[in-house]
RNA sequence: GGUUCGGUAGCUCAGCUGGAUAGAGCAUCAGCCUUCUAAGCUGAGGGUCAUUGGUUCGAAUCCAAUCCGAAUCACCA
């Protein structure tokens, strides 16, 4: 239990017998107290003046006094500053609790709870390589699922491949035009850098074709409808739904190219799913589902033959769920997909990791499902997280300003290579090692850049400005573990007997930092927010440092010092490792 | 126009289930390597928490209004 808990219930067992009044823990807050002060917690008193009657102090008095008496072992001492109760916490508490969870890898972890929840991040398109926006997606998607993990969640990780429709007949146009049968082969191009050319070239020469008509004294919508390779690509659209066997050959040639690139790029960033979606097998789904809304009067039909449910008592608007032609639209793919996942793997969770462009959309998938009343509707959850802007403004693809996900990587992996051939401490590293420390720095930098931020707000990403190296980032916290271990390699064991002393006050501070570990994991999984994690690695790596710079670890005052700060060093690399680890980060033995 | 989200130091961000003098990192300045890795440590300067009003013992945090910015409201995905 941990050491907020155990304060909470020693306060409200001493409320209770002392006042005769039930109390629960939303009737006081318990902060940690402020460094200016003495204390470690601190119980803010204003809360109870009311229920008691009596002031600040006089209950602060009788509470400091009757929580020392029953839990000597807790407690040492008390002062009230204003309606503030500082406890101080025994340093034999803290010490205990080193020597029991010092060694312990799995520290914060919970056990299995039985529930399956399915996380669904990344979501490509195979018309163009990944960029920035899906690196904070995918490491969001990893990194969530891990948390997940951690709090005893059997995790599936999933990825729908957005890989028909309009979008990708458009590259399959431009290659058939410009292409003249070149393939990634003959250019020695990555596979989904060179699809993603034609794409490019596409809108190019509709641009071209689309002022051709203008100048010949069309309207622009009427241009953007009749060029002709907009027309020849509608074409091709339609003879892929008719299973044209040109076309699909072309598709899935087209299609594999993508793929071998997309393995590249996510066997270097390190991810992988569960399983994969291809939309080209779901996108037919949900045709069934909205016949069944249709009988339970959901959705009604239109005079043209379209199907539509009307949202407008819900705040929001009337939304189309069919085409008149009795196509489906994204929804029904998306309703039928959600009934998928639930069919083959009974999910009682299911996270989507989009961006906040599509809070609109999955509101509506939701709602819909609710109001089908399918019984995996109130399990849907939408981890909505903002856009990676540059200072220019939004990425846009079309238009070439996007952040290349592969060509960040290599610089990202090139800058640690710099920094570390400038600092000359791993001379002598095989090159295969420092080609892997290399990778490990310099995606732990781009990784944590990515993830220490709320998901939720949309950042701002700079190319001009390199990711920092320094502060408040992945190596540091690297750094900090290989320091660490550096320390231990010297040492051939470490004492696990308790120390029977006082502690200074930074060897508590690391210590009553790494105490709130199982706690930050909680409040990770619950918010799905990684950055908890990461603002918390990077607090106890400081406080560690700290402590570091002040205290000798190998030639502390005395052997049981030694073995005290030994297993501060420890339970400290364990956490870094296993939080670092929850982000999707590796830590070097080295640096 | 409707809905949703955001505005905190020069920059990038924490803090937002109300608590003590609003915190980090970067950048700037000043110190610290014959002693466990200086990718580190210590310190300084830097703020009208967008604005106004309200709620109360107490507001960056809750409520309302206003200003500014973004997303979205497709028979695109």
């Amino acid at each position: 239990m941990s050491i907020v808990k155990q304060i909470q219930s020693a306060v409200i067992n001493a409320l209770s017998t002392s006042y005769h009044i039930p109390f629960t823990e939303k009737d006081f807050q318990i902060n940690q107290t402020k460094p200016e002060f003495e204390g470690d917690y601190t119980i803010v008193l204003f809360s109870l003046v009311k229920s008691l009657k009596k002031s600040p102090e006089e209950i602060g008095n009788e509470l400091g006094k009757t929580l020392i008496n029953n839990n000597p072992q807790l407690f040492t001492s008390y002062n009230i500053i204003k309606g503030f109760l500082n406890l101080v916490v025994d340093d034999q508490y803290w010490i205990a609790l080193l020597q029991k969870n010092h060694n312990d890898i799995c520290f914060g972890k919970q056990a299995m709870n039985g529930k399956k929840v399915m996380v669904e991040y990344s979501s490509p398109n195979t018309n163009k390589p990944l960029h920035l926006g899906h690196l904070r997606n995918n490491f969001l998607g990893w990194s969530v699922a891990e948390i997940l993990k951690a709090n005893g969640y059997q995790v599936l990780k999933s990825c729908i491949v957005n890989d028909r429709g309009i979008h990708i007949c458009k590259s399959m146009i431009a290659w058939q035009l410009f292409a003249n049968g070149a393939t990634p082969e003959s250019t020695n191009q990555k596979g989904d850098h060179f699809v993603g050319d034609y794409y490019v070239r596409f809108n190019d020469e509709y641009k071209k074709q689309i002022a051709q008509l203008k100048d010949g004294g069309m309207k622009e919508a009427d241009a953007e409808k009749n060029a002709p390779i907009m027309l020849q690509t509608q074409q091709m659209l339609q003879d892929w739904e008719a299973g044209k066997p040109e076309v699909m050959e072309l598709w899935k040639t087209m299609n594999s190219w993508v793929y071998d690139g997309f393995d590249i790029t996510y066997n270097r960033i390190g991810s992988n799913f569960d399983r994969t979606y291809f939309e080209s097998n779901t996108y037919l789904l949900g045709k069934d589902i909205v016949q069944e809304g249709l009988d339970k009067k959901v959705f009604y039909k239109k005079e043209d033959g379209s199907v539509w449910i009307d949202l407008t008592a819900d705040g929001l608007d009337e939304k189309l769920v069919l085409r008149k032609d009795g196509t489906s639209v994204y929804m029904t793919q998306d309703i039928g997909l959600a009934k998928q996942k639930y069919d083959e793997y009974k999910i009682d969770q299911s996270i989507y990791v989009i961006g906040d462009e599509q809070n609109y959309h999955m509101k509506v998938l939701k709602l819909i499902a609710q109001k089908l009343e399918l019984p995996y509707a109130d399990d849907i959850y939408h981890l909505s997280y903002g856009m990676v802007e540059l200072p220019t403004g939004k990425m846009k693809s079309r238009e070439g300003t996007v952040v290349d996900a592969d060509d960040l990587v290599d610089e990202m992996i090139n800058t640690a290579r710099h920094h570390t051939e400038a600092l000359g401490k791993v001379k002598d590293f095989t090159s295969e090692e420092l080609v892997s420390l290399y990778d490990v720095i310099g995606l732990g930098a781009m990784k944590f850049y990515l993830l220490r931020v709320d998901p939720k707000k949309k950042m701002i990403f700079n190319p001009e400005e390199s990711i920092d190296f320094h502060g408040f980032t992945g190596p540091f916290i690297q750094y900090t573990f290989a320091r660490i271990k550096s320390i231990l390699r010297k040492e051939k064991s470490v004492s696990t007997g308790a120390y029977s002393g006082n502690l200074l006050p930074l060897e508590k501070q690391v210590v009553f930092v790494a105490e709130q570990f199982p706690n930050i994991i909680t409040d990770a999984a619950k918010e799905l927010n990684p950055s908890v994690i990461a603002n918390y690695l990077f607090l106890l790596a400081k406080t560690f440092n700290s402590f570091y710079s002040e205290h000798s670890i190998s030639n502390a005052e005395t052997s049981h010092k030694k073995d005290l700060r030994l297993q501060i060093a420890v339970m400290t690399s364990n956490i870094l490792q296993s939080g670092m680890k929850l982000l999707g980060i590796s830590v070097p033995e080295r640096m």
